[in-house]
DNA sequence: TATTGTTATACTCTATAACTATA
DNA sequence: TATAGTTATAGAGTATAACAATA
């Protein structure tokens, strides 16, 4: 990467507000796209969850809300055939979500809808992408807190 | 800046998903920092808002929301003594929103308490802060629509 | 007649607590 | 006794519709 600094740098307050103005277009993208498939935005993200099977109280904490929500964000999934529940074989108290067949091709139709966010970094050449990603993978894990 | 890639590129999937992990843990860290004041995000959101005189409608405009909302979201600013409504000059039925010197006061309090993103964006330097802010502006509008 | 701000109301999302069935 | 999932319930936040005051 180059050395010079080619505009004056930005302070503190004035990335962090950038940086959530892109995180929050990001999300009204990502919800839009989601509704257009019957999904609201706790649905949409509970189906990328469990592109790998998940039981029931670890797909709670993925979502960051309590475990009595995940029944009814599930029985939603389950009732437009997108994913289903399985019984654990080891811990018979256990249900496992999986996503169906139908569920991957809607979550990347949702993907594809995400009309607005695609154009914006698709529109970025390979090494704007490398110097994003690694900006974010410095970022995120003090983000994330200690 | 320089040209070379020091790195695989990531795909345009995997900047959107860095990208919102970091809007994520911003808008988490700003809720935080707000609820320590006693306000929730949209009051502390409309607290920004105000720093110029904003009529209730235009900032109903700015937080996204239905204009019903406004009235309760600026009655706590108001109850708390950080914003206060005046009435317009030219058209009586406009009220004004415009914060006080406490609002700014504990605005700023509430930026100073947003521990993790300011530490996370001010461990960039210079050379990472243009690039960054650069690529903010160039993805922004493509995220905002045409 | 149209618009601003407000109120009353219903709906959605989430959290808390109590329940069951397993462990 | 503790834990996984569910159910019932209450609270917060938001939107819709109706209203008074003003344009």
């Amino acid at each position: 990467m180059g050395s010079t600094v080619t505009s004056t740098a930005p302070t503190t307050a004035d990335l962090m507000e950038a940086v959530a103005a892109v995180g929050a277009a990001y999300f009204q993208d990502f919800a839009a796209a989601a509704a257009r498939h019957g999904l609201n935005s706790s649905q949409a993200k509970a189906l990328k969850a469990v592109q790998e099977p998940v039981p029931m109280r670890a797909l709670a904490g993925r979502l960051g809300c309590d475990a009595s929500n995940v029944t009814g964000i599930v029985d939603r999934l389950e009732a437009l055939g997108l994913a289903h529940r399985e019984a654990a074989a080891a811990d018979r108290r256990v249900k496992i979500v999986a996503i169906t067949e139908q569920g991957r091709t809607v979550l990347g139709r949702i993907r594809d809808d995400m009309t607005r966010a695609q154009d914006a970094f698709a529109s970025l050449d390979d090494e704007q992408r490398v110097t994003l990603d690694s900006l974010c993978r410095q970022v995120l894990p003090l983000l994330l807190g200690q």
